[in-house]
DNA sequence: ATTTAATTCGTAATCATTATTATTTACAAA
DNA sequence: TTTGTAAATAATAATGATTACGAATTAAAT
């Protein structure tokens, strides 16, 4: 996903365009790495001096909620990054060192059983470790 | 597990016999939930008016690095519960209400590829929703 | 009973996240 | 272009989970 068209979904859903809102996205659309809320905060800092938490977190919010950025919780701290929404739905591996993803087209809900009864509202695969260029 | 079996195996390790220690793995030997820090340190309060939270996470992870218990996040929380040791590595269901717990014996690592060159440390495999008497 | 290291208590600090209120801004319509 | 208005932001403050720390207590080995 590039930055103009991520701009005009939010445009549809009549979410204004501001500059703030704009550098996340660009980002996010640089790198396809997972970053925590205070490091995309120090990043933008760079342009925005004064800009704030709340700015910052409910951009992300907002992001994910439109399917534009895919969250996740590593180290006791959400963590986000541009929705790989193309190709489906899939799971990652995750570099711990770099936060470096790598897509996993494999989901293993598709052979999960014995759960008649239960009632399945989300599922979460990950693979942690070392991707090859930080091993 | 039971408690006495818990507590060799701690002793050990070298590690003391106190009554927190021994009330906090009561409550977990009692049921195979997941259950919340803030949580445990409510029971235990019962017992143990004066009982901190630095004594509550501090055997929690002790346990927890003992492989006495297992520890996963959710809702931005730690959790723990008993360990399922005995019958080797598996994942589970989990209740999002009441925090009860199914196991699922199948482990997608087993069918994972194209992660050749990585360094796999851990992976995650975990089912939120209602059980069925929850839902 | 004495010793000693482990453990706990009581409290404060830290860190991520959420909430609040006043101000500013995007943008559509006049 | 100006104006009206809802959306968005800034600048805190508040919350809630977790971690840290020094002093006091305790388990258990000798």
């Amino acid at each position: 996903m590039n930055l103009e068209t991520a701009l005009d979904r939010l445009k549809e859903k009549g979410y204004k365009r501001t500059k703030q809102r704009e550098r996340i996205l660009e980002i996010f659309v640089k790198q396809d790495h997972y970053i925590a809320a205070k490091d995309i905060l120090k990043k933008i800092q760079q342009d925005f001096p004064g800009v704030s938490y709340d700015t910052i977190y409910r951009n992300l919010y907002l992001l994910t909620e439109e399917e534009i950025l895919e969250a996740t919780e590593l180290g006791g701290e959400k963590h986000f990054r541009l929705g790989c929404g193309t190709h489906g739905h899939h799971h990652h591996f995750i570099c711990t060192t770099c936060g470096k993803t790598k897509s996993i087209e494999f989901c293993p809900m598709d052979k999960v059983q014995g759960l008649n009864g239960y009632d399945i509202e989300n599922h979460k695969f990950e693979i942690y470790g070392k991707c090859p260029q930080c091993s």
